[in-house]
DNA sequence: TATTTTAACTTGTACGTACATCATCTTCAG
DNA sequence: CTGAAGATGATGTACGTACAAGTTAAAATA
């Protein structure tokens, strides 16, 4: 590598530049014909000397918009990169989860990244062994399901570490408020308000929820379902809500069963998920009663079960796939240096309600 | 980044011939007015496919003498263990695949190990793009499904490479039989003749059969349900049985639609899975005909979809997070050195009908 | 005003040429 | 037989052109 070489030197210029702050982190440099002017030079030698740059990591380019000064290059330790992007789940086999793996996956297959793979049973103990092998591999990324989140975390110092390692990491689905974390969610409280808020428009007064405690969607849910009676001015009646978490599932199933049974029955559910609403359509046949004839079902996340049935089911659908590419996509993006475009790190996704047969409106006077 | 791009294409080529290990460390490849001669391109796109080649470490450069294979590949086959094992699969979202996955996941972890995942969309050349990755990537074993088993397979010399760099690989599910690799697979034929074997039981002799062409589980589980036919002396009809390939489904099931509709219709009908099997089973819901009334569907996989339904399928089970389990410990025992017990390399399960509500017995005078 | 289309500008790919620089093998002189 | 000069062929630098493809903002249209 002759030191005297055009594009050297012109490598060195655009570096001086960097380095003395005239083009600040994120800040567009000069185009390609720009510097072929500037410096006298023909463009493929420009392109040369920015192709070291960006290999370097001083600088990104973007195709159709420009060349940009590369973000992370203050505290770059010079970790050089693995190409693997860590995924921490709670449940593998969980119906939901495949979609967003598989967006995952193909994000980063597509940019020529790997997935190395984990879950902890939403177990907290787990969760600390994944992140101690997560730290041990030599990972550029993580992306993690955060387990129990309702309750207090003790692996916060991990994540904390790895800010010091610099690995980027971000939460989906849930996050940890201590620490506020770069995160995807969706909007858990109005997906669990729209689904009340549609069974009340529906003329349904005794609302039944059911809801997972031991993880935050389940206790935002439970939030917008609250919230609904509230903005609706519906009294509250006692045993509305029956909590599960993950080990106490069936009995819970089992406490609804005599709720159906007693002559007070509500005339309308709303289910944590669709696993659940499916579990208590089970019931509800084997009671003879009839789905939405005698009870108003609505589900959550718009599974491949909400239309298994011959029911198909009422449920709140949020882009699962989607939130898996955003989430491959926005690691990247900060493994590279790129900046995203305005600045804000977590995204909400906004649910909507897809309403299919397994809710009705109820015939009485009373609805407008 | 265009994938047909020259210089990509010439790119991919040379990095086959290392992966595939016509080219090994150290080795000189052709010199750059060669492989414009072999590529019939410009000297221009052959040094850029080569640039990227160094940059990602692949190849090496000397001035004045050549270009060579990088010997950083050399390191792995001396390497120290990674505790790393791939797994690639065909689709990640499948409803029956996160069982498996759980499985092997849960020992690998138990025994320190990690899980690097790719998936194939069940598309050959991503197969080649998931080797590659793992080739690359230092891994100390492979679990493997294939892809398009059924058909023959042009990604062989990347598992002979694998063989030559001591890296163990296992096939579940499905195989090629020109390796004749090591293999947990599931008895795919006799599911197919116990599902059939069911039907006729139960006094059927018009028996539908819907099978995935493309991969080999669907073509044994077709075989077992041709066997059923002979060893019982059923005479044959036209159209009895239906095919579909990946990207047919839909068409498929619309076929299965019409077969319904005429009067002469089967009695009985055998799904490649769960999936398939509440497909049509919506299908014949639509037509207002009744399960098991009118037809008796046999699913297959015995998934959670199988007791969505209000009408719990009949279905034929193995087990899934079992081979998981199985697949990972064998392949950390070869790791490892340790001899498995009684010698042999590959498994096969036996699978079992779970009888429910979707099938039952004709009466003798209706049978015609 | 809101939306669509267009134009201008950006980087990406691909071809061509010429000469420089370095390593190695061949040839020839000693 | 040995050592130096030269021929050959490898990669490195540098110039040029052309068009493709993506982004953005101005202009035209509804």
């Amino acid at each position: 590598m002759k030191e005297n070489s055009k594009y050297i030197q012109v490598k060195n210029q655009i570096k001086d530049w960097i380095l003395e702050g005239k083009v600040k982190p994120g800040e567009k440099i000069y185009s390609e014909n720009e510097l072929v002017k500037l410096f006298g030079v023909s463009r493929h030698t420009v392109r040369q000397a920015i192709g070291v740059l960006v290999h370097e990591g001083w600088l990104y380019r973007e195709h159709g918009s420009g060349t940009f000064c590369s973000n992370r290059l203050l505290q770059q330790t010079k970790r050089e990169s693995s190409k693997n992007i860590g995924v921490i789940t709670t449940y593998m086999s969980d119906y939901i989860f495949p979609s967003i793996i598989r967006g995952i996956e193909q994000y980063l297959s597509s940019q020529g990244y790997s997935l190395i793979m984990a879950s902890t049973n939403n177990d907290l103990e787990k969760e600390k062994q994944c992140l101690q092998t997560m730290l041990s591999k030599n990972i550029d990324g993580l992306i993690v399901e955060p387990t129990k989140s309702s309750s207090a975390n003790p692996n916060i110092s991990y994540y904390l570490n790895l800010e010091q390692h610099n690995i980027p990491y971000l939460m989906i689905n849930q996050y940890y408020k201590e620490i506020n974390p770069p995160h995807l969610v969706v909007d858990d409280e109005k997906g669990g308000f729209l689904a009340t808020e549609h069974l009340i428009q529906y003329g349904h007064k005794k609302i039944l929820g059911i809801f997972k405690s031991d993880d935050l969607q389940g206790v935002n849910r439970m939030k917008g379902y609250i919230d609904a009676f509230r903005k609706y001015n519906l009294p509250f009646f006692p045993d509305m809500i029956v909590t599960y978490t993950t080990e106490t599932k069936e009995e819970k199933i089992a406490e609804i069963r005599s709720l159906l049974e007693g002559k007070e029955r509500p005339t309308g559910l709303i289910c944590y998920n669709d696993d659940v609403a499916l579990s208590v359509l089970n019931v509800v046949r084997s009671l003879n009663l009839s789905v939405p004839g005698d009870l108003s079902i609505v589900g959550y996340d718009d599974s491949q079960l909400a239309t298994a049935s011959e029911v198909k089911l009422t449920s709140v659908s949020h882009p699962k796939t989607q939130m898996g590419i955003d989430a491959a996509k926005r690691i990247i993006a900060k493994i590279e240096g790129k900046s995203l475009e305005n600045g804000t790190d977590s995204f909400v996704y906004e649910p909507e309600l897809i309403v299919r047969e397994s809710t009705k409106k109820l015939s009485s006077k009373i609805v407008t």
